[in-house]
DNA sequence: ATCTTATGGGCTATATGCGAACCAAAGGAA
DNA sequence: TTCCTTTGGTTCGCATATAGCCCATAAGAT
């Protein structure tokens, strides 16, 4: 980020990444996959692992998914085939609504 | 990162991703937020907020999660209560496994 | 007990994600 | 139709997240 950007997170996304970081450590040992094999299988360094294992939410999402797709975590509840049904609903849903989102407008020439 | 990585991402995680994206813009449709609003709201560009929708697995969790918060889409289908509620069992499961995952260890003086 | 490996933290260099400011096109409202 | 706002693309400068090292400590195995 450009000029210092200092984010505030709510504390449901801090949660949220928390949680997610513990499932992926807690199953990452259950599996018995070092810290260093798990990222190497992920493509990630070990150091990113851990901040990922640590809920960080200045990570990249891609590699969160990543990890926790590895050990088999699985996103919204949901498998592969289920995934892209949902997508493929919410797509639906999304045509039905406008395009974009009109906010109020300038009264047009309301001849003062 | 330095020395350029290139990553490679699962068809699950993209589709996670890409789903959660097309979740929040269709939210956000609903709520009759623009995108500028919204991006104010998660404290983030309209820029990053696109690339967010779009699914882009660069971008921080932090942001997404921050956003899917914010027009309310519960991750893991949990409330605050039920996040803290899950990591806690969590938290109680990984401290009854090995604190280090040990693969071999060389074969101590076998004196053959 | 010793040995060996995993983990955590710190450090540096560098690729890159970010915000900002643009522009053009699209699409509701009047 | 004519606005005018929203949206989707850019491009660019810069703060920083990442990879890749280190080292010290922790912890499992013997």
């Amino acid at each position: 980020m450009p000029k210092s950007v200092t984010r505030t997170y709510s504390l449901y996304s801090r949660d949220a990444a928390a949680l997610l970081g513990a499932l992926i450590r807690e199953t990452r040992t259950e599996l018995k996959l070092t810290t260093q094999e798990l990222a190497d299988r992920a493509g990630i360094s070990r150091g990113l692992l851990q901040r990922v294992e640590k809920g960080n939410l200045k990570c990249e999402i891609g590699a969160v998914f990543e990890v926790a797709t590895i050990v088999g975590i699985k996103l919204f509840d949901a498998d592969e085939t289920a995934l892209r049904k949902y997508m493929h609903q919410t797509k639906e849903k999304l045509a039905l609504l406008p395009k974009s989102v009109r906010k109020k407008c300038k009264a047009v020439h309301d001849d003062f």
